[in-house]
DNA sequence: GAGAGTTGTATTGTATACAAACTGGGTAGG
DNA sequence: CCTACCCAGTTTGTATACAATACAACTCTC
């Protein structure tokens, strides 16, 4: 992440998801370019992939708008997600060997351990769940797969939802991941298919319902200005 | 496709398709630039869009080649088109309105025309294939999904497959539009999924057979050398 | 006063120049 | 003979200048 189009990537996609460049902004390149330090160059290609994330979205005459993510739009991404992440799951436990397995269960361990602290760590499980996830997709070893969903990675919105969990919903989670890794050791692509649509529709329906409480607080905070 | 990097993207993703550029050619900038008749900013422009679809791969080092697809990778990539195109096709039954059901209607007559000519017309036929699609991605109303299919529209897979076609074949193809159809009709979000996924799965093994053929000729050709 | 044309400004697209990084080969030292 | 290193030639990355286009405000006309 040191080439200057790499930082001007993720200083913008930064600025999208806090907030600091809200949804409908006009997104200029020359601007941006200053407040990344760099010049336009790097911005444009920064921009092109946040395009194709469609975080970012283009007018007919090719200028930039911050995209706005309805929830509908969110519940699109899930969608897709479930569906990809479901085939990467079965076509993991086809190919996956006793070593992997094995980081699997080291890994979902560690995730354990972070749930179980005093204070619930996190961002320790979100750190193992970001490899868990990494390593099946590795297993699956499929290229085109890894690389649509690297368009579709809204860890930030993972990350969101996350926060909202209580200890015993980080512990389903974790639940699933051990269920998983059952299907993985005895092969069972069906299984590991479905468990996988389940895990990520449970967290789409997490996400929705911290939405709505949020949507209310603000309606809250609105109605007291 | 006015735009340097449009054209320059067109003629690159031409060049690397018809086998001018073979499979791990190194892609210099400035060379390609001179043989679209552009500078090096929009060629680059150009490889970063073929390097999502996969088309083209750099090096760890940031050079770029031309990426080889084994029949492995053309099978996961039909997988892929199966899963996407089967959502696509749900979703399009469950939005779906009586007079976009009659353009796809008119659509797969204009196709069935193509086919029945003296002499069967594959222009016309695979330009029908490809509105027919549109129609259907039109219909399902969802941006990410067509975003994702974009990368991996290899439309040029599906031309070579439909020059192997013989008019059964085609007809075929036709037949199973129509069912597509009448399970739009009923809004039958299942039926027209599972149709979908046999239409694409069918295709990839009639691409399958034909590159099969293929490989024996080239054989033939290189101990003949 | 409304609408079409016009012009100045803002923004994006392209070309080019230069800087940084990689490649491959040759040479010195072990 | 092998290794490590270094140097010239390539190739990519970034900055900047300029061209093309879009936008918005202002006329001018009716």
């Amino acid at each position: 992440m040191s080439r200057a189009s790499d930082r001007a990537y993720a200083q913008v996609r930064e600025m999208i998801l806090s907030g600091e460049l809200p949804s409908g902004a006009h997104l200029v390149e020359e601007v941006l370019a200053e407040r990344c330090g760099v010049s336009r160059t790097p911005v444009r290609e920064a921009l092109r992939r946040l395009e194709a994330e469609l975080l970012v979205k283009r007018s007919a005459t090719q200028r930039m708008y911050v995209a706005d993510w309805s929830l509908d739009d969110v519940a699109e991404a899930f969608d897709l997600r479930a569906v990809l992440e479901s085939m990467v799951a079965r076509r993991a436990a086809e190919k996956i060997d006793a070593q992997t397995v094995k980081r699997l269960r080291a890994c979902n361990n560690a995730i354990k351990q972070a749930i179980c602290a005093e204070v619930p760590d996190v961002g320790g499980f979100l750190d193992g769940n970001r490899e868990f996830h990494a390593i099946i997709l590795q297993a699956a070893d499929s290229p085109r797969l890894a690389a649509l969903l690297a368009t579709l990675i809204e860890q930030p919105v993972v990350w969101r939802t996350a926060h909202q969990y209580g200890r015993e919903e980080l512990m389903r989670s974790h639940h699933e991941h051990d269920e998983l890794i059952a299907a993985f050791e005895r092969g069972d692509g069906g299984w590991a298919e479905a468990v996988m649509a389940a895990h990520v529709r449970r967290a789409f329906h997490a996400y929705a319902d911290a939405h709505k409480s949020a949507l209310s607080t603000d309606a809250l905070v609105e109605a007291a200005e």
